[in-house]
DNA sequence: CCCCAGGGCCATA
DNA sequence: TATGGCCATGGG
């Protein structure tokens, strides 16, 4: 008899608060969905699972209300690895500590951790859809494209849905995705990096058989569609690479100017002054960094 | 109407 | 290696 409920202990420094604070933002993200203090979302094993994630104070709570789950080793793996539970943030608060302008930062969102997106395709797409247009606008494209594209099933009369697999995406025409709004660059990008994926050049195997950071970076880098921007993002929500800065983010560069006064934009040896005290821990203060400037909200 | 938003490509010098 | 035009849409 297959267990119905998996239980993960939390490890200290862990909020799933500010787990459930992420996912919901007021944004419109069609790949889980948010009530109250849980989260649903589809994972697929052998067939869709359909989960319920909640936390009391010593657990994390899994329930499986759709799907045979025959590992529960494999939905526990995945769980820990979108939390990022894995993993002792202890050194990361010491060395915010040592800078006394980002000591706040360990009270204000203690124990919030980032939330990854362990699929690569999916990754780089919304890193690509997402590029250079508001956020609000970006979860609409992305849902329709899931919606459109995805697997899905339906739980007490709504729907979870899949992310689209390359195999899916790469017969596409431009002209169909330019119907979700995409622009016709964006299509391109989408479109090859699904052939990446497929003919086997591109995947989380080959990429993580890389030795060093600035490998796999150089390896993203060469595709096109992916700058910069997207290939350290991708690297960090999704490879929990752990020494990555989105260089010339409107995001980071705002919180550096709120909470440090450093206005020049895409002026990386300022960056670097205050990033190179987190060796190890830099993309944690980038996410730290963008989690600030949400703060008026509440 | 103008500027910007969790960019990246490409041409130009 | 640096800079500017371009893409396309929505919100302030």
């Amino acid at each position: 008899m297959e267990p119905e409920i998996i239980k993960i202990p939390l490890p200290s420094l862990f909020s799933f608060d500010e787990c459930i604070w992420f996912l919901d933002r007021n944004l419109d993200d069609c790949m889980h969905v948010v009530a109250g203090n849980r989260v649903r979302k589809l994972l697929y094993e052998q067939e869709p699972l359909l989960l319920e994630i909640s936390a009391d104070d010593t657990y994390l709570k899994i329930e499986i209300l759709s799907g045979k789950c025959s590992d529960p080793g494999f939905v526990t793996r995945h769980i820990e690895e979108w939390f990022d539970l894995n993993r002792n943030i202890a050194p990361f608060y010491k060395l915010l500590k040592k800078d006394k302008a980002l000591t706040p930062l360990c009270a204000r969102y203690k124990g919030f951790r980032i939330v990854g997106i362990p699929d690569l395709f999916e990754a780089l797409c919304w890193c690509i859809m997402g590029q250079q247009i508001n956020l609000d606008f970006a979860y609409r494209i992305k849902r329709r494209f899931v919606e459109r594209y995805g697997t899905s099933i339906t739980y007490e009369g709504k729907s979870y849905y899949l992310f689209p697999r390359p195999e899916t995406i790469e017969v596409l025409t431009v002209e169909e995705l330019r119907l979700l709004q995409l622009t016709t660059r964006k299509a391109e990008y989408i479109t090859g990096i699904a052939r990446e994926f497929s003919s086997g050049r591109l995947s989380r195997e080959a990429l993580t058989a890389l030795p060093t950071e600035p490998d796999m970076l150089e390896q993203l880098l060469s595709i096109r569609g992916i700058g910069e921007w997207t290939a350290n993002y991708t690297l960090m929500k999704s490879l929990r690479a752990m020494n990555c800065i989105p260089y010339g983010d409107v995001g980071v560069n705002n919180a550096l100017f709120q909470i440090k006064g450093i206005h020049q934009k895409n002026n990386r040896l300022l960056v670097d002054e205050v990033f190179n005290n987190f060796e190890g821990w830099k993309t944690y203060l980038v996410f730290y960094l963008w989690r600030s400037l949400r703060n008026k909200e509440e």
